[in-house]
DNA sequence: AGCACGCCGACT
DNA sequence: GTCGGCGTGCTC
């Protein structure tokens, strides 16, 4: 039988262990079906792997080991392993690494353990109370079903002990359960919000495609406020109706208690949750689930791509342009591409979402491999804020300060109207730059070639690229002048004294992801602040990722220029999208926003578009760039970046490398640099970058593996090969 | 990744 | 003479 092998039979089994490849072994008493999860003995030790296939026989057959055991666990499914084989191949990926990701579940190996749930139970309590007849009802909705003391006292809204209470009358009845408990299923025909005419033509479009049963990609394209979410939750809802899995990815950070909230108020309960901030014993019930279709719908973080799912009918990749989506995770991966590769390998459909798409997903649009459905109307009574640049040359503003005058009359507008104004400052900390007046010096960072930025929050300089600190020195540490040192540019913590100073009546909130310990205390905050608890926001770029501050009716961004610098093809696009999210912001409920952009170039093109509000030109002109340059998405590239603590050793490989470029040469490929990384050093070694660029239907990896594969790295020298890079500089 | 093997410097 | 540095190679 195929996909079956008995004890003795030959098995290629690959594990975790960075070996390369596949090895040898012999299936175990009882056998192992293919895909199966098994342990395995390498060397003295015992690792996990997966039965990737018949055994090679390449291996002398006297030294081939067995299996030690199958663990209790659903065995890898067919589309997993084509998957992370095509994923390892596209990033150019060793396979064990790949398979990593998909391991990440902790526990694979034990056997199920107990734990303690609670159900209806005949008993009725002495005494009645609100609380008490909450908790039966939840009981009663779902038939029978068990959950544990916190699933229950949450679903109630009661506190633990109100089911104690129930327990001692056997109204609830007690008991152990095998731990990995199902998810509450989800009703997928609950009455939804009522859809304006342009959501439901969406929803209608995504549900038709979800119906087909074959791969389909749809850019979701719609501002803030226009719905994309209900639209997209109605696909769910047809995924749902099939028996199929649907997967929502939204960047780590979007991830609100106020998105399950919308959830479960279309569904009728929370979709299961997979992200960091998950525990242990959690991931685990669900990574089981999922292989049992036992979970429906999952919302997560990119590593959700990679859980084994039973059947996946729909991926979600919400706010698809956040750079966050491509991220060293042990991998270099853009989850939007995983997630359009996974969902082609398994006849399942994508849904790009975003207001503000990345210009490979417009691309893709335009040139009719996505479909393309565009939610104009905004929801409800709010429009679109009105946005105007203040032209800062024609601002009198002092050195030091950063709010012009036009800035500051909007938000005490705002002020004596009681409506919220946001100030916006992509710089986290003080100031960028401590300065010694006396010699000129700047303060960096001793382990990376970073300068290192003013917290005067923490009192101290920290690097922003490996995060040590130090305390703030009062003597500069290259000439010795004492009291000398001054901070230059602007930082959130900054301009937050600046408004302090200008907007004396005013509760100022600011908003960075480093004021606060957890995320959890950073979502409090949010809230805090979208309920009025602040009159100005000042936050960096964080405010831009999809939390709605109703009250908001101005946005001030402090430094639109920022970001349009430099040669970086990609920094138009993202200060684009940066922009028009921040605007976005403002102005949701019935009263009508308002964006300044307080730029020292208001003609260039990128604030012009913003502006007029014309977004398919600044694409088209975009696009336009980059098809004359031959880069992505109309031409392949890479990035190679070599590190060692030994700037010669880095620059020597680098230089080699650029020169023995034969097998990209064979495809026409080039090669720049080396040159220093965009960070030439982090936390002590030194980067160097060499960029690949192709034509667009060039068999790069195939290439950059030979390449790559003629340089033995010796000592401390590592190489990274990054696919579609981010930045191109 | 671990772990063993192996070949050159400073110690009892 | 030996202890130990970590470079190189192997693990089915």
């Amino acid at each position: 039988m195929d996909g079956f092998f008995h004890e003795g039979d030959l098995v290629s089994v690959l594990t975790t262990q960075p070996v390369g490849r596949p090895f040898d072994y012999k299936a175990p008493e009882g056998g192992c079906a293919l895909g199966a999860f098994v342990e395995v003995p390498l060397g003295p030790r015992k690792v996990l792997g997966v039965v990737w296939g018949a055994g090679q026989g390449d291996y002398d057959r006297a030294r081939v080991r067995s299996v030690i055991r199958v663990l209790d666990a659903a065995p890898l499914r067919d589309e997993m392993q084509v998957f992370l084989q095509r994923a390892a191949d596209y990033t150019l990926t060793p396979l064990p690494a790949m398979l990593r990701l998909a391991t990440r579940a902790p526990g694979l190996g034990d056997p199920p353990s107990m734990r303690t749930v609670y159900r209806l139970g005949d008993g009725e309590p002495a005494r009645m109370t609100d609380a008490r007849r909450k908790v039966l009802e939840v009981l009663r909705d779902y038939g029978g079903l068990a959950f544990t003391l916190k699933e229950l006292a949450e679903a109630a809204g009661v506190t633990p002990s109100v089911v104690k209470g129930l327990v001692e009358s056997g109204a609830v009845l007690e008991e152990a359960a095998p731990r990995d408990l199902p998810y509450p299923r989800l009703d997928p025909d609950l009455p939804g919000k009522a859809l304006t005419e342009d959501q439901a033509a969406g929803a209608q479009a995504l549900a038709g495609a979800l119906r087909s049963g074959a791969y389909g990609t749809t850019l979701l394209k719609g501002v803030t406020g226009s719905g994309k979410t209900e639209v997209y939750l109605e696909a769910v809802a047809e995924c749902l109706r099939q028996g199929r899995q649907a997967l929502v990815l939204l960047p780590e950070i979007a991830l609100t208690a106020e998105f399950l909230t919308r959830v479960e108020a279309r569904f009728g309960a929370r979709p299961a949750e997979w992200h960091s901030g998950v525990t242990m014993t959690e991931r685990r019930r669900l990574w089981r689930m999922v292989g049992r279709g036992e979970a429906q719908f999952l919302v997560g973080a990119r590593s959700a791509l990679f859980l084994p799912y039973r059947d996946l009918g729909l991926v979600v990749v919400d706010e698809e342009h956040d750079t966050s989506y491509k991220q060293e995770d042990g991998v270099l991966y853009n989850a939007r591409d995983m997630a359009v590769l996974r969902a082609s390998i398994n006849d399942a459909q994508v849904v790009l979402a975003s207001a503000t798409p990345s210009l490979e997903s417009w691309a893709n649009a335009e040139a009719g491999k996505y479909q393309r459905i565009e939610l104009t109307a905004r929801f409800g009574e709010a429009v679109l804020p009105s946005m105007r640049a203040v032209d800062m040359r024609a601002e009198d503003v002092p050195s030091g300060r950063w709010v012009s005058p036009t800035l500051k009359a909007a938000v005490e507008a705002r002020l004596a109207r009681k409506e919220q104004a946001l100030l916006f400052i992509n710089r986290r900390g003080y100031a960028p730059v401590t300065l010694c007046r006396a010699c000129g010096h700047q303060i960096g960072c001793d382990h990376c070639d970073a300068r290192m930025v003013e917290h005067r929050f923490l009192k101290r300089l920290v690097c922003h690229q490996c995060g040590e600190s130090k305390p703030m020195p009062t003597v500069c540490p290259s000439c010795g002048a004492e009291d000398r040192l001054a901070p230059v540019g602007p930082g959130v913590e900054r301009l937050a004294e600046e408004a302090a100073g200008l907007f004396p009546e005013a509760r100022i909130a600011v908003l960075s992801s480093d004021l606060y310990g957890s995320a959890r205390q950073l979502k409090a905050q949010i809230e805090e602040i979208a309920a009025g608890g602040a009159d100005i926001i000042i936050g960096t770029q964080l405010v831009a990722k999809g939390h709605n501050f109703p009250l908001l009716t101005l946005v001030g961004v402090i430094d639109a220029d920022l970001g349009l610098m430099g040669s970086d093809l990609r920094a138009a696009e993202r200060t684009f999208q940066l922009m028009r999210q921040v605007a976005g912001r403002a102005g949701r409920a019935e009263a009508p926003g308002e964006a300044l952009l307080q730029t020292y170039q208001p003609e260039h093109p990128v604030i012009r578009s913003i502006l007029t509000g014309d977004e398919e030109a600044f694409w088209r002109a975009e696009a336009e760039e980059r098809r004359q340059a031959g880069m992505p998405p109309y031409g392949r590239m890479a990035g190679i970046v070599l590190s060692s603590p030994d700037v010669q050793q880095v620059f020597d490989l680098g230089t080699e490398m650029a020169r023995r470029d034969q097998p990209l040469r064979a495809i026409g490929a080039e090669v720049f640099g080396p040159a220093p990384a965009p960070i030439a050093r982090i936390r002590g070694r030194h980067r160097v970058r060499l960029l690949v660029k192709a034509a667009k239907g060039a068999p790069l990896q195939k290439a950059l593996a030979a390449w790559a594969g003629q340089f033995r790295l010796k000592g401390d020298l590592r190489m990274a090969i990054d696919i579609d890079p981010q930045s191109f500089l």
